[in-house]
DNA sequence: TGGCTATTTCATCATTTCTTCATCAAAGAT
DNA sequence: ATCTTTGATGAAGAAATGATGAAATAGCCA
């Protein structure tokens, strides 16, 4: 689950990123307005926690111009002021809950968890591919229904790859998706290639029939032998 | 055994807390009615004690949403009114018994056991893995047939361990069901870990056979050895 | 209060996972 | 066919995470 969180204190995103980094989700900042709409337009995500007050642009213009765009990404607005007038005009903008400042990380964390089950209560948590099972709840998988012990990191990219089962993801994008912000854009190492070697190895994918190469893109996950 | 309490009166919710503790149940408590929403829908409870009156949403609201869900909670409400026409009211929604204020904690506790008793009188009180049985009602376990001497801590993380057999359980999940309101997100201990060895010894688990690390994640209670 | 037990914290060690790197293999271009 | 670019692989060091023993603190009961 890919979460985006808008406030101008980075101290706080940086908090708030890494507890829900903790709890597996991915997390993005952005300390501005157009720096977060860019990021949504590029890529959308499945939660988004945005500040009411921002420079330049505050969080209502920013509510605004996403439901205009037609995103219907659930919004969790924080807010420092405590108005009811300020509730109802982001009521109207199509925000989905609201969380007043200082407010506790265990309640955000239960606020994020009601919005994505509302969002994803018709979707179900299995995901499957050829003889593999990937359990996004338990973070279990399997293999023709025996249990295949995955890293952290693997699991994520295999969620990830059959998220977007049939399309070619580059590398740029799942370095994004599964590293978040701690991936450093300029690295020459191939940290990514080396993870898909070991998916491969583990989900008995010899051949690399599941996880396909997309020469000079980068890789994606096949349910048909075409 | 989690326990909501919701009561716009933080004493009486603290203090039935608190006694809920001792007596070894997980107790969570709301201040109005969103707020007890919130937490029943992110992650429900075995029993509910539900003020009529609450600013805001009133008791009946809350119970009326709750249904209105599908969630089947018992739920046992608190009243100062003692009138008759509120009673037929929350019958009519679903509530599962009354307790007029002020009461004795004696007769809080006793309705609660009757409660949970009938809620869970058709389920097994005894949940079994491998070699080790836990009896849910007697708060005793097993190795082997023989008694073990479990901690409050240890029983309840157990249990809950069982409860979700073959699922990879994160920290943070055994901590906001074991440790409930009481738990602090940010410590840096790790108490979890400690317990888990704790028990890991007290069972004989001494490969980690049964109680399971999941690498990046937290714990896991095993069946089979697949 | 004092003594007992349970719980939490802390420091350290052990293990697993992640990243990097060097080298080899494969695909596409000329 | 050869060259260039891109991907695959194995191994080693770095980093992150978990396990453990012991000490400190908190909670309970007489």
């Amino acid at each position: 689950m890919r979460i985006l969180i808008i406030d101008d204190e980075p101290e706080l995103c940086a908090q708030i990123a890494q507890t829900l980094r903790q709890q597996n989700y991915t997390a993005d900042t952005a300390g501005d307005g157009p720096a977060a709409l860019e990021k949504i337009f590029s890529d959308p995500y499945d939660l988004i926690i945005l500040d009411i007050m921002l420079p330049g642009k505050d969080g209502f213009e920013v509510l605004g111009e996403l439901r205009a765009e037609g995103i219907a990404t659930p919004v969790l607005m924080l807010t420092a002021k405590g108005e009811v007038a300020d509730r109802v005009k982001g009521l109207d903008l199509g925000a989905d809950d609201y969380l007043h400042k200082p407010f506790s990380i265990a309640e955000l964390l239960a606020r994020i968890r009601a919005l994505l089950r509302r969002s994803h209560e018709q979707s179900s948590s299995s995901l499957v591919i050829a003889n593999i099972r990937l359990d996004t709840n338990t973070r279990m998988v399997f293999l023709n229904d025996e249990p295949v012990n995955l890293t952290p990191k693997e699991f994520s990219l295999l969620e990830f790859l059959l998220y977007n089962r049939n399309r070619a993801i580059s590398r740029f994008n799942i370095a994004e998706h599964v590293w978040g912000d701690a991936f450093d854009p300029f690295t020459m190492s191939n940290n990514i290639d080396v993870h898909i070697k070991n998916l491969r190895k583990k989900l008995d994918d010899q051949a690399g029939k599941i996880i396909v190469t997309v020469w000079g893109i980068g890789y994606m996950a096949k349910d048909e032998p075409f």
